[in-house]
DNA sequence: CTGTGATACTTAATATATTAAGTAAAACCG
DNA sequence: CGGTTTTACTTAATATATTAAGTATCACAG
């Protein structure tokens, strides 16, 4: 609970940034991880962002709706599918880092860069045991 | 996305238990909370759960179909609605208390009990200082 | 080349999340 | 008491999450 208290208050800051510019978190994630690569394979990115394909598939779609993204194939495998990201998507992204970059600066200013690395150290430490974990006791 | 990461990862752990059973992760949250009470008003058992309302209104009407709660009127209030658990419910929650407490007990044995504090006080210092700067630059 | 299994996605069905509106009952105020 | 604001929910509309199936390719053994 802990956990999920304090992601939740982590993310209604970046809503509040990123809904003034229509986007939702995940999208975001997508315009991040999208963004210096000339195109990525839809299933590294659904990897990267933490979202499973079939979310992805509806996401994308949206995204291409409002011109975002592009989607082509892949010449090398006929089954994956490239995306990256539109001149629009570059720009909107340029425009949004700054204010993205500010809520992690009130991050570190609330915990002290010390804290925030002991933080991240943790979490990391738990989420590679349970990962661990997972094989031993989960699908072998 | 650390906190994502590590979210998702302790959610995976509660949810394979919890499936066995045909609960999903916020239906246990909804139980654990009514557990012990003689009936909670919506309202309470949302903001204890971290539920929105809108949410809190599908999960219950769901719950109350598969019997494991009921909803009964407010004297006091005739806006408010009281939910509690049903006995079939008590006894769910009995079964599946204890390998939920097997799951804890796996995080403090990947951490330690130092760290595993160490966690929650840094957890919880964020989400203080977020809602504490929220009031700040948010409404108000 | 062919059958078989693995990949990379999409589709479908169900459960939540999130924001905005709508509704009914209280609380408040002049 | 009548009007206004607040509270406690529900409804609606849209976006995701999650699990199970379905589809088209690939990779590979025989």
């Amino acid at each position: 609970m802990a956990l999920l208290r304090t992601r939740e208050a982590v993310v209604q800051r970046f809503r509040t940034v990123l809904s003034r510019h229509g986007l939702t978190e995940q999208q975001w994630r997508i315009l991040r991880a999208l963004d210096g690569h000339e195109g990525l394979e839809i299933s590294l990115l659904a990897e990267q962002c933490r979202i499973l394909l079939p979310s992805m598939t509806g996401i994308l779609r949206r995204m291409e709706q409002r011109g975002l993204v592009r989607r082509y194939a892949n010449q090398a495998d006929g089954r994956s599918i490239r995306v990256r990201l539109t001149e629009t998507a570059q720009a909107l992204v340029e425009e949004i880092k700054p204010e993205v970059v500010g809520v992690y600066a009130e991050i570190e200013r609330i915990l002290g860069q010390r804290k925030l690395e002991q933080l991240y150290a943790l979490l990391e430490e738990l989420e590679a045991g349970l990962l661990e974990g997972g094989r031993r006791s989960g699908a072998v």
